[in-house]
DNA sequence: TTTTGAGTTGTTCGA
DNA sequence: GTCGAACAACTCAAA
């Protein structure tokens, strides 16, 4: 009899992951296991914690309904994993890799001490499956994109009728309430609700809640993204414009998986000439949302409120950070990946540097955000910011974009007094920067 | 090899 | 208020 470990990362799913299907086609039975790597677990939020546990639960709900169980066990990854093949008689470790140097290096430890077969099933296309003509990867979006909508998608044959095991309980942590209803089945429901039509119509709205928010199931693997391809499909134009979003997900992945430095340097390397300011009062104002630019702040507080952003508003305070306050983007993009749900190195790594123009796009450094202008043409009415400041919630009308303009005794009346003045002014900052970006990349 | 067209998400200023 | 230009130059991808 052959037994395989079926190792679960992020891919808390049985549908469409073609590590399971793998082992469960290949052996007669398969031992499930998850990891807690204390590396990881200690540095995520009580809230993505909760979400995790919750998925776990889910995931051994559903083996168990198999009549198996998932084996959840805490420590080193490449300890635990060669620990419980000796002690199950298991002779290998089938998994879906992930594109970050962390990973990488986890994944090398076990792959010396045992067979370890790496599936990937966390993106539509595997890193270096989608090459220019001359056989490189691309470094531009949009022909990218051509590329990617043109490469044809590998189904995966269906799972294997393995015996799943069932020996070990589950030593699931307990964890606060998850955020959302997790596991895979709440996840195939929120696909089913998510309207392209309406996204593709208001989807830059963080006042309306038009966006699918699928970027957390995405990021747990509880949803793959081959099924949400499949499923919102390219023939309508929010199809597309969604779908798009996907081959966006797969570029950045791409580009960490061929350069692991990405986490911590610019793609274009004179962008870490910057002269960052160390400006400790500033960063603490932008991560508790008292920047007193009130989108700035509604987004930063919503993200401590519930571990998401509109990504309109992801652009916005990031842009604030790096180009207002002229702090460096790591800064930004670590305290973003302790806090979101989604957080996923890859993504968030690519976007910060697009952000700061280090990265993957070609656009001129000036292109600075300004907080007020981007309050007022996509919080229009200012609920968006009213909901998340609630300082701001009695100013009326349009005063709310940029409450300085109003007088101390006017925002007294509307019980504004508390919420603070403005930490730079933007059109000074903005000059700063741009004189910055100019001495460094010069 | 050389040339050519193009590049997610913006802002400001002056006519 | 609306519109076009300027904000710079560079690198990528394909012909």
């Amino acid at each position: 009899m052959s037994t395989g470990i079926v190792w679960f990362r992020r891919d808390l799913r049985l549908a469409d992951n073609p590590a399971w299907t793998a082992a469960t086609r290949r052996h007669d039975e398969v031992v499930p296991l998850f990891v807690i790597d204390p590396h990881l677990w200690d540095r995520v939020t009580e809230r993505r914690r909760a979400l995790l546990a919750g998925h776990l639960r889910s995931l051994d709900d559903t083996l168990r309904a198999m009549g198996g169980r998932l084996r959840v066990e805490c420590g080193d990854p490449a300890a635990i994993v060669t620990g419980v093949a000796a002690s199950t008689g298991a002779h290998d470790v089938t998994a879906n890799a992930d594109v970050t140097p962390y990973s990488a290096r986890r994944d090398a430890a076990v792959a010396a001490a045992m067979d370890l077969e790496l599936h990937h099933g966390s993106l539509v296309h595997r890193p270096g499956s989608v090459l220019t003509r001359d056989g490189r990867r691309y470094r531009v979006f949009t022909p990218f994109s051509r590329a990617w909508f043109n490469t044809p998608i590998a189904q995966l044959p269906g799972p294997g009728d393995a015996r799943v095991a069932a020996d070990e309980g589950s030593g699931i942590p307990a964890a606060g309430r998850p955020p959302v209803e997790p596991g895979e089945a709440a996840a195939g429901r929120r696909l089913d609700e998510f309207d392209p039509a309406r996204y593709a119509v208001e989807g830059n709205r963080p006042d309306l809640d038009s966006t699918s928010r699928l970027s957390i199931d995405l990021k747990y693997g509880t949803l793959s993204p081959v099924t949400v391809y499949d499923r919102i499909g390219t023939s309508s134009n929010g199809a597309r414009a969604f779908v798009r979003q996907l081959a966006w997900r797969d570029f950045h992945a791409h580009l960490l998986d061929e350069n692991p430095r990405l986490v911590d340097s610019a793609m274009k390397p004179a962008y870490d000439e910057i002269d960052w300011r160390n400006d400790t009062q500033g960063f603490e104002a932008w991560c508790q949302g008292m920047t007193g630019y009130p989108l700035v702040d509604a987004g930063m507080r919503q993200l401590l409120g519930e571990g998401w952003m509109h990504n309109r508003i992801r652009l916005v305070t990031a842009s604030f950070l790096v180009k207002d306050l002229l702090i460096d983007w790591r800064r930004g993009e670590r305290w973003f990946r302790r806090h979101l749900l989604d957080a996923d190195v890859s993504q968030n790594v690519g976007n910060w540097q697009w952000v700061t123009g280090s990265g993957a796009d070609a656009a001129p450094y000036f292109r600075i955000f300004n907080p007020v202008s981007q309050s007022k043409r996509f919080d229009p009415d200012g609920e968006y910011v009213r909901r998340w400041v609630p300082e701001l919630a009695g100013v009326p009308g349009t005063a709310v974009h940029e409450p300085w303009k109003s007088g101390p005794i006017e925002l007294a009346s509307w019980g504004a007094a508390a919420y603070p003045g403005p930490i730079v002014d933007h059109a000074a900052a903005r000059e700063r920067t741009l004189d910055a970006y100019r001495v460094a990349l010069d």
